[in-house]
DNA sequence: CATGAATGAGAGTTCATTCAT
DNA sequence: GATGAATGAACTCTCATTCAT
């Protein structure tokens, strides 16, 4: 190995650490959604990445493991554009309503991230803790506690109307992706509609809104 | 040996039979809400038995198939109680909030089947594609048709209307199980109310509703 | 049960005992044939009875020992067919003949006893030491003793002669059943004529025959 | 790490492969010929071994390849011998003594080939029909045919010679192995004086052999 | 004596993980 | 850091056998 190579290597070195860590997690993604979480086992993984069982090791201590990663993975590519949804919102109405456009589209277009509770016999949906989903959740849980807060909208638990959300966004977007006549579009609207009319029809709580 | 003996005899076989097979379901129950659905092994279940590993599959053929006789059995418990209410219900309104009750009931007080759902890394609430389950659903959704039919509900797409109620109640009664201040009670009216208001501000889509 | 039944009881029991046991050679044998011995199981075998798992145990203490009655029983069914042509020979080849004739035809019409050896990855040809089975081994080798005795063939080892004709049998049985253009007759004539001239070839030993 | 250390790397890799092979190989042998097939299991070979269970399953998938592969070690090492014999073989009297010499000679030597046989309730002698075993009777039916053509011998059908002469040898060879007073060369003896005889007395079929 | 469910030893096999190269 | 064979615990499942009915 000449001097150059070495001087070369680190960059080099990261670069395919990188490369690496990426090629488990795509055959991961893949794999998953083919033979859902339970039946995939870590040698499936390797498989169908061209690197040795052990460099798995080198990456990641479990299946377990790179299942959140994928996890954070893929809230961390929401995130930005709920956020981007929510600042751009000028009423309460705009924010709910492009919370659920953005939801809806990301799962149009990222369909293995979904695919993969589809397929499973045992997943109905991605498990939803890791710290990048849970800050997810916290992040829209604020929001809707600063709505009400500000009276755009009625004094309820803001712990269970995000359930409600959540509910309603994921068995939607479940519905949306085993028929093909629904639009994202359209499970937006649905979605909407039905959860603002909710809202606007839940009982005050105890806190009266300051004039 | 007289005819009468034989009559017991069977009868005797007949219940251990029978008995085998419940202690099965219930250990299985009580394993998969313990360490999870994918976690589990056959050994775990006939481990919390008193009965042979043989034993097991005298009844089941592996551990999907007393997953699938789990399900059929809990939604065997839960849709007598879900028709009672539906028949007692004079209103559309009524209905709802009476389905919505038995259902977060329901849950409370069986804990170990939803419980399954929350201790699981892979779970998030069982698969519904049993028989019993789908019928179940099938069972949900043909009373929405008939509402919409009747006119006292907008006419809309019933799978989403479908799809949507199922969200609400699973994901706030996850919510009601892991939080000790939210009864039965609160999360059915909250259900109930944000759903209902939620119908009513819904989009007619083709037939107007007489005056 | 009446006192007639009761009566009768006993006959028909010995009887009943009886068809059973033969109900399970029969079934043996057919299984052997058709999975071979070693793959078969004791399962496999009551399966294909009409009978109860634990009476198997009323008659057989294993799969090897109904083997061994399998084996007694075809080789109680050929004995006398060969004792029968040793009597009516008059020379030496008359009996080589006769011998080799009705072992080819028995296994020609016999299929299943050999068929076991074919279809077995495991078996060549049938074990061959059962009780029966010796002695009828025993026999042939008195009677090609007896031959050398009486100066009608040269003096040679009766044991590999024994073998030898053994193995020629079997072997030459083999391709008889695989080949469909080789008739009991074919296969008889070819192995005496082989067995005969060889025999006459053979070197003498020690004893010198008396003129 | 230098090139060489490199090339040192695999090789010993390969090296420790081949050995373990080998290892399997030869534990089976031993176990075969000690429990029989039928009896041995998987785990009896690996136990046989200083290896640990999965281990076997890196080098073979299941108890029928390691035989296979067994056989297929046997045949590779007789094939040699026997042609070297047939090379060396001036008349057709010279090849026969001399196949079988060799035949024997082998057996006597390699006992545990055969003993595999011996032991076991199931096997008579090896099912034989792997490559390299076919390719072997294969050979030995064409110099029986070029014999025939050649008319240094009857015209008689191969298939059925071949048999005899492969039924003998198997035959003998049992006994020889059973008895301590016979030597591979008394066999070999017996086996070709008593074939050759029965050869030369064969009828002939068709082609009149030229005078 | 027949029955057939219960038993549990043990066979085959897989897999996460380690570690020498 | 990559490699991939070795490891052995643990899993699924079958089977011969027993024994209450």
């Amino acid at each position: 190995m000449s001097i150059e190579a070495d001087v070369k290597t680190r960059g080099k070195r990261e670069e395919t650490k990188a490369n690496n860590r990426q090629a488990i997690l795509d055959a991961a993604r893949r794999v998953f959604a083919e033979l859902g979480y339970g039946a995939t086992t870590v040698r499936d993984i390797i498989r169908a990445t061209d690197l040795a069982s052990g460099t798995f090791y080198n990456y990641f201590k479990s299946k377990e493991e790179v299942f959140q990663a994928l996890q954070d993975d893929t809230a961390l590519r929401v995130r930005p554009r709920l956020r981007a949804e929510r600042i751009r919102a000028a009423t309460f109405e705009e924010f709910i309503a492009g919370t659920f456009r953005t939801f809806f589209d990301f799962v149009k277009n990222d369909q293995t991230s979904l695919a993969t509770m589809r397929r499973n016999p045992e997943l109905q949906r991605m498990r939803i803790d890791t710290p990048e989903v849970i800050a997810g959740f916290e992040e829209l849980r604020a929001d809707l506690e600063t709505a009400i807060r500000n009276g755009v909208m009625p004094d309820t638990d803001a712990d269970l109307l995000m359930a409600a959300m959540v509910g309603v966004a994921f068995e939607v977007a479940n519905h949306m992706i085993s028929r093909s006549d629904v639009s994202a579009q359209d499970a937006a609207e649905f979605a909407t509609a039905l959860f603002l009319g909710g809202v606007h029809a839940l009982p005050k709580r105890k806190r009266p809104k300051a004039t």
